[in-house]
DNA sequence: GTAATTTTGTGATATATATCAAATGAAATT
DNA sequence: AATTTCATTTGATATATATCACAAAATTAC
């Protein structure tokens, strides 16, 4: 989507694909900068959030409780989107979004831009084109969750995502993967 | 997207979201109906197939081969679309797609689908809605297939495409769940 | 800087599932 | 209808991983 973007201004002038002067104008007022601090939620579980967010600066976690545990689905870094894709359609969110670290987002009202889409096709392509690369990136990690051994998911994921393994606690990434930390750490230490 | 098409016509007049005579009128000759045998290759793992279709009649595998050993990867039916995603970004498929059943397929010519898209926004919005509900639907399928005990998997799968049981053989299920044929098996006998 | 909390690592046992082998059952082919 | 091929079931053993218990290390808080 963007590379590095550290304002709106930023995001609208990198963003890929490329926008016009008429469509950053539409888009700029349904877009707003936010700092928040470790911990915070910005979505939960079972609710509609209305927002999804272009992450600057910072790290998040997304899970859901199953019988009281914590069952994590992914962790996003700086340049990704976070947020969910059901808003789009207003259905409830299935997982919580929790600030790993204190971050600074971009973030995107959905049902102004939704509006924006009937009318113009540029956002309509753009948001297009975002949707289309996060259905891809849902196949990918599909693919490498589809690994049957533990260590071949385990080897996929560091070979995908590294920042996850520098960046996120081994009990997180274990509950990601599907096996117990005690498991993980055994797997890494080879 | 559509119910039960029989044709292109159909199909054009029952999709969803519902489209106007200009924009049915653009994209038809982009469409047209196929009928294949049984254990035809509709697409081929590393290759780029230019189109997707709809099952108007016919079941499907997916399934990709890693060290000579097929591990599916989804089942698809009537009324269901199959093919690469990845086409839509000239990347090669990643799996096969073989017919199961005797079939009857439309076939959608992607870059033709795709220039009209650029100029049309309700084409544009039409296929934005297909590939949303695409991104929504391998979530579903990321979260069952993340279920942990094997037979929370084989349940959830049960659960929400009892029809997979009905119509495709127990060793390509246990291959999607990633158990053995004859753990699943066991399973299933309770 | 010390205490408290969280995270990671190691060992011992229990358990689920893979694997191997063989038998039964169902479909397709001639 | 008979034969071949393919799919499913059942049993016995091996193996990987979960679980439990605790120790060590690293972070965070005071």
């Amino acid at each position: 989507m963007t590379e590095n973007a550290k304002t709106i201004d930023d995001f609208l002038r990198n963003c890929e694909p490329k926008l016009t002067e008429s469509a950053t104008y539409l888009l700029k007022p349904f877009l707003s900068v936010v700092s928040l601090p470790k911990k915070h939620v910005l979505v939960k579980e079972k609710q509609i959030c209305g927002k999804v967010y272009f992450i600057c600066k910072g790290a998040s976690r997304s899970f859901y409780l199953q019988n009281g545990v914590e069952v994590h689905t992914w962790f996003a870094f700086e340049n990704e989107v976070i947020g969910s894709l059901r808003n789009f359609n207003n259905l409830p969110s299935r997982e919580n979004i929790e600030l790993l670290e204190e971050s600074v987002l971009i973030a995107f009202d959905i049902a102004g831009i939704q509006t924006l889409m009937q009318e113009n096709i540029e956002v309509a392509n753009f948001v297009n084109v975002t949707i289309l690369e996060y259905a891809l990136f849902m196949e990918d990690k599909f693919f490498d969750l589809h690994m049957k051994p533990s260590n071949e998911k385990f080897s996929a994921l560091l070979a995908h995502s590294p920042e996850i393994f520098q960046r996120v606690p081994l009990t997180y990434i274990a509950s990601y993967l599907g096996i117990s930390r005690e498991t993980l750490s055994r797997l890494r230490a080879k």
